[in-house]
RNA sequence: GCUCCCUUCGUCUAGUGGUAAGGACUCCGGCCUCUCACGCCGGCAACAGGGGUUCGAAUCCCCUAGGGAGCGCCA
């Protein structure tokens, strides 16, 4: 089994692209397969090298290697089709000899105009085959004229295409629904239907799992394959990603793309976790590795219904990435900066004490700075709080601190003793007092971990 | 406009003629604890609508509604 992802590298990955690329990851990996990457960079117009260098990275980021691909080489390159515009004249020769193919020159305006026309009569706008019958000697006087055309398929104009999708199973389509598309735009490049296909084929591709809008494209690529006797893979067509809102995912905004996600600071794993059950029901909840999931992906278990982008649920992943990161891995995606204030020696501490409460490297950087550097914060409600708690809260606490051996059963002891007071009443002022939240760490590592100093000042500031 | 695709809790989903319609996230409650968070346990919550077929439909068929995609010298 051999997949790829074949991405345009004109912009960031997104969540869509990301999960087209993961499933066709998984299901290579799962079967002991190979996954190769192949740049579609033909529209030289919107590609770019720093693109395609991103999108590679956001892919090795992610943990998707690749076992052939433009970096690393392989059997069946080059594996960018900016390198292997001499195959597609070849192949479009071979077309145009067997008659499957001819020039077209209708221009960008004339089509357009074509199109407006068959839309408004209530048509499809299908292509009507003007040039199609052009004499020889018409098409020989503009070629040597230098006007260069598009080549277009010539698609049959009855009869259906059956194919089988591995994962919404039979399609059929009607021919006579299908326009002559363009195999080669008039700047000598392929386009997408032409060089897509021609290279999956070339490339030994057996499956091909892409978004649903690639759908009614197939029989054409099918088409196009038949011709050539070449290969056709196995197609398989996944539900599209919509946006938080249910709408589609614009291309431009919205905040699911890998630029984002890296830099709030997710872990690969969470977002990996997280789009992988976006259209793959897996048995298990568990945060997995891309090995299990490759071992438990199943094109059986891919649905069919669009699925809606849910941060919330990216979060879960989040989560659960942050608590099964090893302490090395943690800190140092915690950053450096983060430890700043941080006294030597107490990291692991510090570290083990606010992993349950930290989704973000800033988290972190923001209890190191509550616990040991510029301190807590006070709204207006919690200074409210405090004062409340009154002076003779914090005095007990102090006469605790001083009295024991420095731990919190010493400090509420006291208070509870010279006030009364238990339970929510007796802990969420010390909390406030120390930490300025309603919430964080457990309080009594939290009295281990911080200086005797410390505690001391933070109490006494609301005698 | 034409062709095609999709429709189970708020969200992600299990389910392929007989289930009390299951799980996860969110939310709510309890426990850990004399606090919050983490964790654990429990609870609320769904078959888009209408017709068939069948002893029996979430599951099969038809229609309706809603959503989406494609019909490009974009990929």
């Amino acid at each position: 089994m051999r997949t790829r992802f074949a991405p345009s590298p004109t912009g960031r990955l997104h969540l869509g692209n990301l999960r087209t690329a993961l499933f066709n990851f998984l299901l290579a990996r799962g079967s002991g397969g190979a996954f190769l990457l192949r740049v579609e960079d033909t529209d030289a117009e919107r590609s770019s090298d720093a693109a395609a260098a991103l999108v590679l990275d956001d892919l090795k980021w992610l943990g998707l290697t690749w076992d052939e691909g433009p970096d690393t080489g392989g059997p069946v390159g080059p594996y960018a089709q900016s390198e292997r515009s001499g195959i597609y004249g070849e192949y479009l020769d071979r077309l145009r000899a067997s008659g499957h193919c001819y020039p077209c020159w209708r221009t960008d305006t004339e089509l357009k105009a074509f199109r407006r026309k068959c839309l408004a009569a209530g048509r499809p706008p299908i292509y009507d085959r003007e040039w199609a019958r052009l004499p020889e000697d018409e098409v020989a006087r503009r070629e040597s004229a230098g006007q260069r055309p598009v080549f277009r398929f010539r698609v049959p104009d009855t009869g259906a295409l059956e194919s089988e999708d591995c994962i919404r199973g039979r399609q059929s389509f009607a021919l006579a629904d299908i326009g002559d598309f363009v195999l080669q735009r008039s700047d000598g490049t392929p386009a997408f239907f032409f060089g897509n296909a021609l290279d999956d084929a070339l490339m030994s591709v057996t499956h091909v799992l892409r978004g649903e809008d690639h759908l009614s494209n197939t029989p054409r690529q099918i088409l196009l394959l038949d011709a050539l006797g070449l290969p056709v893979p196995v197609y398989g067509h996944l539900p599209l990603l919509l946006g938080e809102d249910g709408r589609p995912m614009s291309k431009r905004r919205g905040s699911a793309g890998m630029g984002e996600f890296r830099a709030a600071g997710l872990f690969p794993e969470a977002v990996a976790n997280y789009a992988a059950r976006l259209g793959h029901a897996f048995e298990s909840g568990d945060l997995m590795t891309l090995d299990e999931l490759a071992r438990h992906f199943s094109l059986d278990k891919v649905g069919r219904a669009p699925a809606r982008y849910d941060p919330i649920q990216l979060e879960h992943w989040q989560g659960l990435a942050v608590q099964a990161a090893s302490d090395p891995r943690l800190a140092s995606w915690a950053g450096e900066s983060a430890f700043r204030d941080v006294p030597d020696g107490m990291r692991e501490r510090f570290l083990g004490l606010v992993r349950p409460n930290v989704h973000r490297p800033a988290d972190v950087a923001g209890w190191a700075e509550i616990l040991f550097g510029r301190g807590p914060a006070f709204s207006a409600e919690v200074e409210a709080v405090l004062a409340d708690a009154g002076p003779e809260f914090f005095r007990a606490a102090l006469e605790g601190l001083e009295s024991g051996d420095h731990g919190l059963a010493a400090i509420t002891g006291a208070v509870k003793r010279r006030l009364g007071v238990k339970g929510r009443a007796l802990f969420r002022p010390l909390r406030l007092a120390l930490t300025g939240a309603e919430s964080g760490p457990e309080l009594a590592p939290i009295l281990e971990i911080l200086p005797d100093e410390t505690v001391r000042s933070r109490l006494g500031r609301w005698v």
